[in-house]
DNA sequence: GCATTTTACTTGAACTCTCATATACATTGG
DNA sequence: CCAATGTATATGAGAGTTCAAGTAAAATGC
Protein backbone atom coordinates (compact mmCIF):
# COMPACT_ATOMS: atom_id res chain seq x y z
CA UNK A 1 0.00 0.00 0.00
CA UNK A 2 1.99 2.59 1.38
CA UNK A 3 6.21 2.61 0.36
CA UNK A 4 7.41 3.29 3.62
CA UNK A 5 6.11 4.53 6.86
CA UNK A 6 6.63 8.11 7.99
CA UNK A 7 7.73 7.05 11.99
CA UNK A 8 7.36 8.84 14.50
CA UNK A 9 11.05 10.88 15.58
CA UNK A 10 11.38 10.63 19.27
CA UNK A 11 9.74 14.34 19.87
CA UNK A 12 6.83 13.39 18.02
CA UNK A 13 7.12 9.99 20.46
CA UNK A 14 7.29 11.61 23.51
CA UNK A 15 4.13 13.96 22.31
CA UNK A 16 1.77 11.26 21.42
CA UNK A 17 2.86 8.92 24.45
CA UNK A 18 2.10 12.39 26.78
CA UNK A 19 -0.76 13.17 24.50
CA UNK A 20 -1.95 9.56 25.30
CA UNK A 21 -1.38 9.36 29.07
CA UNK A 22 -2.75 13.09 30.00
CA UNK A 23 -6.38 12.23 27.68
CA UNK A 24 -6.30 9.24 29.22
CA UNK A 25 -5.83 9.77 32.97
CA UNK A 26 -8.37 12.93 32.90
CA UNK A 27 -10.86 10.99 31.16
CA UNK A 28 -10.33 8.63 33.89
CA UNK A 29 -10.57 11.19 35.82
CA UNK A 30 -14.25 12.50 34.85
CA UNK A 31 -15.14 9.28 35.16
CA UNK A 32 -14.44 8.04 38.40
CA UNK A 33 -15.82 11.56 39.66
CA UNK A 34 -19.11 11.19 37.56
CA UNK A 35 -19.40 7.44 38.37
CA UNK A 36 -18.96 7.77 42.01
CA UNK A 37 -20.96 11.42 42.68
CA UNK A 38 -23.74 10.46 40.25
CA UNK A 39 -23.45 7.07 38.89
CA UNK A 40 -23.39 8.64 36.00
CA UNK A 41 -20.54 7.69 32.60
CA UNK A 42 -19.51 10.92 30.60
CA UNK A 43 -20.94 9.79 27.73
CA UNK A 44 -24.27 9.49 29.47
CA UNK A 45 -23.39 13.03 31.47
CA UNK A 46 -22.61 14.68 27.88
CA UNK A 47 -26.42 13.24 26.34
CA UNK A 48 -28.24 14.85 29.40
CA UNK A 49 -26.59 17.88 28.86
CA UNK A 50 -27.47 18.13 25.23
CA UNK A 51 -30.98 17.76 26.20
CA UNK A 52 -31.04 20.13 28.60
CA UNK A 53 -29.53 22.97 26.01
CA UNK A 54 -31.96 21.90 23.60
CA UNK A 55 -35.46 23.71 23.02
CA UNK A 56 -38.11 22.31 25.41
CA UNK A 57 -35.48 20.18 27.07
CA UNK A 58 -35.97 17.74 23.43
CA UNK A 59 -33.99 16.14 20.50
CA UNK A 60 -34.72 13.62 17.56
CA UNK A 61 -32.55 10.79 18.57
CA UNK A 62 -30.24 11.54 15.43
CA UNK A 63 -29.89 14.39 16.08
CA UNK A 64 -28.76 14.08 19.91
CA UNK A 65 -26.68 11.06 18.61
CA UNK A 66 -24.49 13.82 16.36
CA UNK A 67 -24.54 16.57 18.63
CA UNK A 68 -22.91 14.22 21.27
CA UNK A 69 -20.80 12.36 18.80
CA UNK A 70 -22.24 9.25 19.51
CA UNK A 71 -23.15 6.47 17.23
CA UNK A 72 -27.45 5.64 16.98
CA UNK A 73 -26.51 2.26 18.66
CA UNK A 74 -25.01 3.59 21.60
CA UNK A 75 -27.39 6.37 22.41
CA UNK A 76 -30.37 4.16 21.57
CA UNK A 77 -29.09 1.80 24.84
CA UNK A 78 -28.20 5.10 26.64
CA UNK A 79 -30.91 6.50 25.99
CA UNK A 80 -33.01 2.99 27.11
CA UNK A 81 -30.77 3.37 30.64
CA UNK A 82 -31.46 6.47 31.13
CA UNK A 83 -35.12 5.91 30.76
CA UNK A 84 -35.26 3.08 32.81
CA UNK A 85 -33.86 5.67 35.92
CA UNK A 86 -36.46 7.66 34.72
CA UNK A 87 -34.23 10.92 33.47
CA UNK A 88 -35.72 10.74 30.11
CA UNK A 89 -38.15 9.94 28.56
CA UNK A 90 -39.00 8.62 23.92
CA UNK A 91 -41.88 10.12 22.56
CA UNK A 92 -42.82 9.67 18.92
CA UNK A 93 -42.40 11.88 16.46
CA UNK A 94 -46.19 12.96 15.02
CA UNK A 95 -44.43 14.40 11.49
CA UNK A 96 -42.27 11.28 10.95
CA UNK A 97 -43.47 7.81 12.46
CA UNK A 98 -40.28 6.41 12.86
CA UNK A 99 -38.53 9.52 14.45
CA UNK A 100 -38.91 9.64 18.31
CA UNK A 101 -37.95 12.12 20.55
CA UNK A 102 -35.62 11.83 23.76
CA UNK A 103 -37.20 14.42 26.30
CA UNK A 104 -35.11 14.92 29.16
CA UNK A 105 -37.56 14.83 32.68
CA UNK A 106 -37.63 16.72 35.42
CA UNK A 107 -36.00 14.40 38.09
CA UNK A 108 -33.38 14.42 34.42
CA UNK A 109 -32.55 17.88 34.36
CA UNK A 110 -32.52 17.63 38.89
CA UNK A 111 -29.80 14.83 38.68
CA UNK A 112 -28.20 16.76 36.15
CA UNK A 113 -27.97 20.17 37.99
CA UNK A 114 -26.57 17.87 41.19
CA UNK A 115 -24.17 16.18 38.75
CA UNK A 116 -22.75 19.52 37.18
CA UNK A 117 -20.90 20.91 39.93
CA UNK A 118 -18.84 18.40 40.90
CA UNK A 119 -17.91 17.27 37.30
CA UNK A 120 -16.95 21.29 36.62
CA UNK A 121 -14.78 21.11 39.65
CA UNK A 122 -13.04 18.09 38.31
CA UNK A 123 -12.20 19.34 34.80
CA UNK A 124 -10.90 23.12 36.28
CA UNK A 125 -9.00 20.36 38.68
CA UNK A 126 -7.33 18.33 35.85
CA UNK A 127 -7.27 20.88 33.27
CA UNK A 128 -7.43 24.41 33.49
CA UNK A 129 -6.20 25.31 36.91
CA UNK A 130 -3.15 23.55 35.51
CA UNK A 131 -2.55 25.45 32.33
CA UNK A 132 -2.20 29.15 31.70
CA UNK A 133 -4.23 31.49 29.74
CA UNK A 134 -1.75 30.93 26.77
CA UNK A 135 -1.90 27.14 27.18
CA UNK A 136 -5.70 27.19 27.31
CA UNK A 137 -5.75 29.34 24.06
CA UNK A 138 -3.21 27.16 22.43
CA UNK A 139 -5.41 24.39 23.62
CA UNK A 140 -8.43 25.33 22.16
CA UNK A 141 -7.16 26.47 18.62
CA UNK A 142 -5.40 22.76 18.70
CA UNK A 143 -8.50 21.06 19.17
CA UNK A 144 -10.54 22.75 17.27
CA UNK A 145 -8.28 21.88 14.19
CA UNK A 146 -8.09 18.25 14.86
CA UNK A 147 -11.72 18.33 15.52
CA UNK A 148 -12.57 20.13 11.89
CA UNK A 149 -9.93 17.40 10.81
CA UNK A 150 -11.48 14.51 11.67
CA UNK A 151 -15.35 15.74 11.54
CA UNK A 152 -14.59 15.46 7.59
CA UNK B 1 -19.39 20.83 50.14
CA UNK B 2 -17.97 23.76 48.18
CA UNK B 3 -19.36 27.09 48.45
CA UNK B 4 -19.83 28.19 44.84
CA UNK B 5 -19.06 26.40 41.42
CA UNK B 6 -16.65 28.00 39.25
CA UNK B 7 -18.29 27.61 36.04
CA UNK B 8 -16.96 27.45 33.05
CA UNK B 9 -17.09 30.61 31.05
CA UNK B 10 -17.93 30.73 27.45
CA UNK B 11 -14.64 30.99 26.12
CA UNK B 12 -13.79 28.05 28.34
CA UNK B 13 -16.90 26.35 27.67
CA UNK B 14 -15.78 26.25 24.05
CA UNK B 15 -12.40 25.26 25.03
CA UNK B 16 -13.83 22.19 27.03
CA UNK B 17 -16.17 21.09 23.82
CA UNK B 18 -13.48 21.30 21.54
CA UNK B 19 -11.19 19.28 23.69
CA UNK B 20 -13.68 16.58 24.51
CA UNK B 21 -14.51 17.10 20.22
CA UNK B 22 -11.20 16.33 19.04
CA UNK B 23 -10.18 13.78 21.87
CA UNK B 24 -13.21 11.53 21.08
CA UNK B 25 -12.92 11.88 17.33
CA UNK B 26 -9.37 11.01 17.42
CA UNK B 27 -9.30 8.24 19.85
CA UNK B 28 -12.44 6.88 17.58
CA UNK B 29 -10.32 7.09 14.30
CA UNK B 30 -7.85 4.96 16.14
CA UNK B 31 -9.68 2.75 17.32
CA UNK B 32 -11.43 1.96 14.26
CA UNK B 33 -8.06 1.67 11.92
CA UNK B 34 -6.56 -0.65 14.69
CA UNK B 35 -10.05 -3.20 14.99
CA UNK B 36 -10.04 -2.89 11.27
CA UNK B 37 -6.17 -3.57 10.31
CA UNK B 38 -5.32 -5.92 13.27
CA UNK B 39 -8.55 -6.69 14.98
CA UNK B 40 -6.80 -5.08 18.56
CA UNK B 41 -7.93 -2.06 19.99
CA UNK B 42 -5.76 0.67 20.89
CA UNK B 43 -5.74 -0.62 24.75
CA UNK B 44 -4.16 -3.63 23.93
CA UNK B 45 -2.25 -2.13 21.02
CA UNK B 46 -0.38 -0.42 23.95
CA UNK B 47 0.15 -3.41 25.94
CA UNK B 48 1.87 -5.14 23.28
CA UNK B 49 4.12 -2.00 22.43
CA UNK B 50 4.74 -1.55 26.21
CA UNK B 51 6.23 -5.75 26.30
CA UNK B 52 8.16 -5.38 22.77
CA UNK B 53 10.12 -2.26 24.60
CA UNK B 54 11.03 -4.14 27.78
CA UNK B 55 14.42 -6.12 28.35
CA UNK B 56 13.48 -9.75 27.22
CA UNK B 57 10.07 -8.71 25.90
CA UNK B 58 8.96 -9.37 29.23
CA UNK B 59 7.57 -7.56 31.86
CA UNK B 60 5.40 -8.24 35.62
CA UNK B 61 2.20 -7.77 35.10
CA UNK B 62 1.50 -4.57 37.83
CA UNK B 63 4.80 -2.98 36.24
CA UNK B 64 3.22 -3.59 32.75
CA UNK B 65 -0.22 -1.83 34.25
CA UNK B 66 1.56 0.89 35.67
CA UNK B 67 2.99 1.16 32.24
CA UNK B 68 -0.35 0.85 30.20
CA UNK B 69 -1.69 2.95 32.61
CA UNK B 70 -4.06 0.45 32.92
CA UNK B 71 -5.86 -1.28 35.85
CA UNK B 72 -4.60 -4.28 37.15
CA UNK B 73 -8.02 -6.08 36.50
CA UNK B 74 -8.49 -4.76 33.12
CA UNK B 75 -4.67 -5.63 32.30
CA UNK B 76 -5.49 -9.19 33.33
CA UNK B 77 -8.34 -9.66 31.24
CA UNK B 78 -6.38 -8.46 28.03
CA UNK B 79 -3.29 -10.51 28.75
CA UNK B 80 -6.00 -13.59 29.02
CA UNK B 81 -7.02 -12.97 25.72
CA UNK B 82 -3.66 -11.89 24.05
CA UNK B 83 -2.59 -14.92 25.27
CA UNK B 84 -5.68 -16.84 23.55
CA UNK B 85 -4.50 -15.38 20.50
CA UNK B 86 -0.61 -16.67 21.14
CA UNK B 87 0.26 -13.35 20.99
CA UNK B 88 1.65 -13.05 24.81
CA UNK B 89 2.42 -15.73 27.52
CA UNK B 90 2.26 -15.70 30.76
CA UNK B 91 5.57 -17.22 32.66
CA UNK B 92 5.48 -17.44 36.90
CA UNK B 93 8.13 -14.87 38.62
CA UNK B 94 11.01 -17.50 40.26
CA UNK B 95 11.27 -14.71 42.90
CA UNK B 96 8.05 -13.75 43.97
CA UNK B 97 5.71 -16.88 44.04
CA UNK B 98 2.63 -14.30 43.92
CA UNK B 99 4.13 -12.60 40.67
CA UNK B 100 3.70 -13.09 36.85
CA UNK B 101 5.50 -12.08 34.06
CA UNK B 102 3.77 -10.99 30.83
CA UNK B 103 5.96 -12.51 27.49
CA UNK B 104 5.48 -11.44 23.96
CA UNK B 105 5.95 -14.28 21.78
CA UNK B 106 7.21 -14.24 18.46
CA UNK B 107 3.87 -14.51 16.50
CA UNK B 108 2.76 -11.30 19.02
CA UNK B 109 5.77 -9.13 17.93
CA UNK B 110 4.75 -9.95 14.50
CA UNK B 111 1.08 -8.53 14.80
CA UNK B 112 2.46 -5.90 16.44
CA UNK B 113 5.19 -5.21 13.59
CA UNK B 114 2.19 -5.64 11.29
CA UNK B 115 0.04 -3.17 13.09
CA UNK B 116 2.00 -0.52 13.69
CA UNK B 117 2.65 1.31 9.96
CA UNK B 118 -1.04 1.78 9.76
CA UNK B 119 -0.95 2.74 13.56
CA UNK B 120 1.38 5.24 13.13
CA UNK B 121 -0.13 6.79 9.80
CA UNK B 122 -3.38 7.36 11.18
CA UNK B 123 -1.73 8.88 14.12
CA UNK B 124 0.09 11.05 11.61
CA UNK B 125 -2.93 11.81 9.55
CA UNK B 126 -5.30 13.14 12.48
CA UNK B 127 -2.76 14.98 14.54
CA UNK B 128 0.61 15.63 13.39
CA UNK B 129 -0.02 16.02 9.83
CA UNK B 130 -2.69 19.34 10.61
CA UNK B 131 -0.80 20.62 13.46
CA UNK B 132 1.87 23.30 12.66
CA UNK B 133 5.51 22.45 14.67
CA UNK B 134 4.94 25.11 16.94
CA UNK B 135 1.21 23.91 18.07
CA UNK B 136 2.76 20.53 18.79
CA UNK B 137 5.53 21.93 20.76
CA UNK B 138 2.46 23.22 22.92
CA UNK B 139 0.65 20.26 22.87
CA UNK B 140 3.55 18.61 24.02
CA UNK B 141 4.02 21.22 26.71
CA UNK B 142 -0.18 21.07 28.04
CA UNK B 143 -0.02 17.22 27.88
CA UNK B 144 3.33 16.55 30.09
CA UNK B 145 1.76 19.13 32.38
CA UNK B 146 -1.61 17.64 32.51
CA UNK B 147 0.02 13.99 33.08
CA UNK B 148 2.25 15.35 35.37
CA UNK B 149 -0.91 17.10 37.73
CA UNK B 150 -3.06 13.75 37.30
CA UNK B 151 -0.17 10.81 37.82
CA UNK B 152 0.27 12.16 41.54
C1' DG C 1 7.21 -18.98 64.50
C1' DC C 2 2.81 -17.98 63.67
C1' DA C 3 -1.11 -14.79 63.18
C1' DT C 4 -1.91 -10.50 60.71
C1' DT C 5 -1.56 -7.60 57.09
C1' DT C 6 -0.07 -6.47 52.62
C1' DT C 7 0.96 -7.40 47.86
C1' DA C 8 0.21 -9.54 43.19
C1' DC C 9 -2.81 -11.14 40.53
C1' DT C 10 -7.31 -13.40 39.00
C1' DT C 11 -12.17 -13.95 38.56
C1' DG C 12 -17.17 -13.01 37.87
C1' DA C 13 -20.87 -10.08 37.32
C1' DA C 14 -22.75 -5.89 35.75
C1' DC C 15 -22.49 -2.41 32.47
C1' DT C 16 -21.14 0.01 28.19
C1' DC C 17 -19.84 -0.04 23.43
C1' DT C 18 -19.62 -1.92 18.74
C1' DC C 19 -21.21 -4.30 14.90
C1' DA C 20 -24.53 -6.64 12.32
C1' DT C 21 -29.16 -7.14 11.76
C1' DA C 22 -34.05 -6.18 12.19
C1' DT C 23 -38.22 -3.22 12.03
C1' DA C 24 -41.11 0.18 10.66
C1' DC C 25 -42.09 4.15 8.35
C1' DA C 26 -41.01 7.44 4.40
C1' DT C 27 -39.75 8.52 -0.20
C1' DT C 28 -39.04 7.79 -4.98
C1' DG C 29 -39.62 6.16 -9.77
C1' DG C 30 -42.25 4.27 -13.02
C1' DC D 1 -50.44 3.23 -6.64
C1' DC D 2 -46.97 0.17 -5.44
C1' DA D 3 -42.47 -1.96 -5.61
C1' DA D 4 -37.88 -0.64 -4.50
C1' DT D 5 -34.98 1.93 -1.92
C1' DG D 6 -33.72 4.89 1.83
C1' DT D 7 -34.06 6.64 6.60
C1' DA D 8 -34.80 6.53 11.81
C1' DT D 9 -34.32 3.77 15.34
C1' DA D 10 -34.09 -0.61 18.07
C1' DT D 11 -32.21 -4.92 19.38
C1' DG D 12 -29.01 -8.83 20.39
C1' DA D 13 -24.70 -10.84 20.61
C1' DG D 14 -19.88 -10.32 21.44
C1' DA D 15 -16.07 -7.87 23.46
C1' DG D 16 -13.90 -4.62 26.76
C1' DT D 17 -14.03 -2.19 31.28
C1' DT D 18 -15.06 -1.64 36.08
C1' DC D 19 -15.89 -2.92 40.62
C1' DA D 20 -16.01 -6.01 44.23
C1' DA D 21 -14.43 -10.29 45.85
C1' DG D 22 -11.42 -14.06 45.91
C1' DT D 23 -6.82 -16.65 46.08
C1' DA D 24 -2.24 -17.23 47.09
C1' DA D 25 2.17 -15.96 48.45
C1' DA D 26 5.20 -12.56 50.81
C1' DA D 27 6.28 -9.39 54.54
C1' DT D 28 5.50 -7.76 59.23
C1' DG D 29 5.24 -7.82 64.14
C1' DC D 30 5.29 -9.50 68.47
Amino acid sequence: MHPMTRWLDDDEQRTWRNFVAATQLLYAALDRQLQRDSGLPHTYYVILVGLSEAPERRMRMSELATWAQSSQSRLSHAVARLEERGWVRRERCPEDGRGNFAVLTDEGFTALAAAAPGHVEEVRRSLFDVLDPEQIRALDDICATVRARLER
